[in-house]
DNA sequence: GCGACAG
DNA sequence: ATCTTGTCGC
């Protein structure tokens, strides 16, 4: 699939945090008029300790019945160091290259990290929707920036996600009696839509299909890729 | 200055 | 993220 340019890669974390300010201006937080999802993918990065290469993987689903209908990976050498806060730019050169590769594009886009709940609401789901031109959620399994209230023990039961006064998430309880995953709209997206999407595709596990499809994979292209 | 801190 | 054994619970 084609990408949207924006930028390079080779920055310093001080250009990256300007770099996101100017980027959110780009953002829009709503879904596209009569968005219909049929396609719905995930996104994953893996490594091994001491190795300086990172393997990122896409699946696309079907909506439908949750069966892969694309898998790509890509190889590639990490240029950034985690940061909390900046996380994107340290894996989005690998998914690029594997956005690249695909050829059925998504309706969404699913990612493992924040998107809007983000100290400077442009996370890694943001990020990613703005630079492949794709509807984006972001959904986390730990908080990044803000906090919630108590939130109901079953399925389905959500609160809000608040940061320096502002609702930036939302706490989604995806099994009964599970930790919940955080929620926030990243490009083409917003909250509402995000939580009902994130629910759609979240069956036995805490975390979406998606995601799940998508960590099997890269693990997986790590695990054969090692020794060559 | 002190702690917190997606993956 | 990754490194790892056993262990609690449905």
């Amino acid at each position: 699939m084609e990408l949207v340019p924006l930028h390079g890669w080779n920055l310093s974390p001080k250009q990256a945090v300007a770099l996101q300010r100017e980027l959110r201006e780009r953002l829009i937080l709503r879904p596209p008029p009569g968005l219909k999802v049929e396609r719905v993918a995930g996104a994953d990065i893996s490594m091994s300790r001491g190795e300086d290469t990172a393997y990122g993987g896409l699946v696309v689903l079907d909506a439908g019945t949750l069966e892969p209908v694309a898998k790509v990976s890509a190889a590639v050498k990490l240029l950034f160091p985690y940061v909390p806060g900046l996380l994107s730019f340290r894996e989005l050169p690998v998914l690029s290259e594997a956005w690249a590769r695909l050829n059925v594009r998504p309706d969404v886009l699913i990612f493992d990290g924040q998107g809007t709940a983000h100290p400077r609401r442009f996370g890694l789901a943001c990020h990613g929707g703005l630079l492949f031109g794709v509807p984006s959620i972001g959904c986390a399994k730990s908080l990044l920036v803000g906090g919630h209230g108590p939130l109901g023990a079953e399925r389905g039961s959500v609160a809000e996600i608040t940061h320096a006064g502002e609702v930036v998430g939302m706490a989604v309880r995806t099994r009964d009696n599970v930790l919940p995953v955080y929620v926030s709209p990243g490009h083409m997206m917003d909250l509402p839509t995000a939580v009902e999407l994130v629910l759609r595709v979240t069956s036995r596990y805490r975390e979406p299909e998606t995601t799940r499809h998508a960590h099997r994979l890269v693990n997986e292209v790590r695990r054969s890729a090692r020794g060559q």
